[in-house]
RNA sequence: GUGGCUGUAGCUCAAUGGCAGAGCACUUGAUUGUGGAUCAAGGGGUUGUGGGUUCGAGCCCCAUCAGCCACC
């Protein structure tokens, strides 16, 4: 069996566990942070440096891929793992998003979804089942179904009827997968939708894990743009529905504060674009908030971006010499700031996974919080009902 | 030396004699299944200098300084 998870310990305060995935490519300990490499690259970061940062698993795209350079292509050249050269696990995302996210002009039918490329206009189909065609020919170790992801704000009517879609597309996911693809060597993950309304929420999960079977289940939907205490709050109910003997990976996630609640509610994997994205506009996450490498503070300051930081570029560089590089818009500063962020959140994953061994993440959260100058979420709730009642009085 | 043109924000330039502005740069934020993109807010001026005309001058007049061009 090439595919395995393991729960290693469950806390006993809350829903944060720690676990091992095994895959074709290597073991991933959970809980994970997952770099994102849309096109087949983590923005700026060559394999050494991600072998240097320890990343267990790359997120990669579809719809970007399918686009350019193309998997018939991806799969002549031997698949993914082997273009990239990346020996370790892969995951690649549906393009659902994309497809959803990227262009205006899109038709959606029952079948699968026409779309015009954001590169040059030209019209493409997607269905379920072309969609797992491509995932197996890129080849990676973990591929997402085809889903909808509905924007934030939507109305119920219009969260439902992509709910029941994005099911009955997920059934056709499974299905093409499990006859005509390589379940042996990819695990199809299933997608939980059902915006930010309770009841779809619940009835997704109960779909998803009840009618159908998939090796992992993701929640997506989520940080689309939503108010924090609205994603908190569904997480929170849906997350503990889940079943747990299957990894549960939240999609698009996140800062570190997001990262640590959804370990807290029992979520095993994360990916995000934030660390690299900010990190190309000179922002860097440190264990005390930011540092925003283009203020003018830094011209003179000797120190790394973060004391005691492990990273590369902290080992090497001050933030005089890294504003210098932002200023002058050399494409050095891009790496290092994207090497700095990547490496904190995955570390940030290491120390959580460490603490839940402990026997105390939930201090290990309230405390990262603390130096990170975020009121922890309970509090915040706590606060406002003290506030209300007080008001009523 | 003579004639002409030009002097407005750090830079490039707008502004009928009627509230001195834009772009870039700068400062500070934002960025969550990736466009190195983008967005938001902010600071900044004795309009070269000194006089004059006018209710009112960046604008008109005089002088002066500086830069550029042409000609002796």
């Amino acid at each position: 069996m090439s595919f395995k998870f393991d729960v290693l310990k469950n806390s006993d305060k809350s829903a944060a566990r720690a676990g091992i995935l095994q895959t074709p490519h290597g073991e991933i300990p959970t809980p994970v942070f997952m770099p994102v490499g849309t096109q087949a690259t983590v923005k700026t970061l060559s394999r050494d440096e991600l072998f240097a940062i320890d990343a267990k698993i790359i997120l990669s795209n579809t719809y970007h891929l399918y686009l350019r350079p193309g998997h018939e292509l991806i799969a002549e050249m031997g698949g993914l793992h082997r273009f990239i050269n990346w020996p370790r696990p892969l995951l690649t995302d549906s393009g659902g998003f994309q497809v959803f996210s990227l262009g205006p002009l899109r038709k959606i039918d029952e079948e699968g979804v026409t779309f015009k490329s954001h590169l040059d206009g030209s019209s493409h189909r997607f269905t379920p089942e072309s969609v797992m065609k491509v995932e197996e020919n890129l080849g990676a170790d973990i591929i997402m179904a085809f889903d909808e992801c509905a924007p934030y704000p939507s109305e119920y009517e219009y969260t439902q009827a992509a709910l029941n879609r994005t099911h009955r597309w997920a059934a056709r996911c499974l299905e093409a997968h499990n006859r005509y693809g390589k379940p042996d060597q990819q695990a199809l993950f299933g997608i939980v939708q059902g915006g930010f309304f309770q009841d779809l929420r619940e009835e997704s999960v109960r779909f998803l894990t009840q009618e159908l079977d998939f090796p992992g289940y993701s929640l997506g939907g989520l940080s689309v743009g939503e108010p924090k205490d609205i994603f908190y709050e569904t997480m929170a109910y849906t997350a503990p529905l889940m079943p747990k003997e299957k990894p549960l990976y939240v999609m698009g996630v996140g800062s570190p504060e997001d990262l640590l609640e959804g370990i807290l509610n029992g979520v095993d994997m994360f990916d995000c674009v934030l660390p690299t994205r900010i990190a190309r506009n000179g922002a860097c996450i440190v264990k005390d908030g930011r540092v925003n490498l283009r203020n003018a503070t830094l011209a003179r300051d000797e120190r790394p971006i973060m004391e005691g930081c492990g990273c590369y570029t902290c080992q090497n560089h001050s933030r005089a010499y890294l504003r210098h590089l932002f200023r002058t818009e050399e494409i050095l500063g891009l790496r290092l700031a994207s090497i700095h962020n990547v490496y904190f959140l995955v570390d940030l994953m290491r120390q959580a996974r460490q603490a839940i061994f402990d026997a105390c993440f939930e201090e290990f959260r309230l405390e990262f919080l603390a130096n990170f100058r975020i009121i922890p979420h309970e509090i915040r709730a706590k606060n406002r009902e003290a506030r209300a009642a007080n008001h009523r009085k």
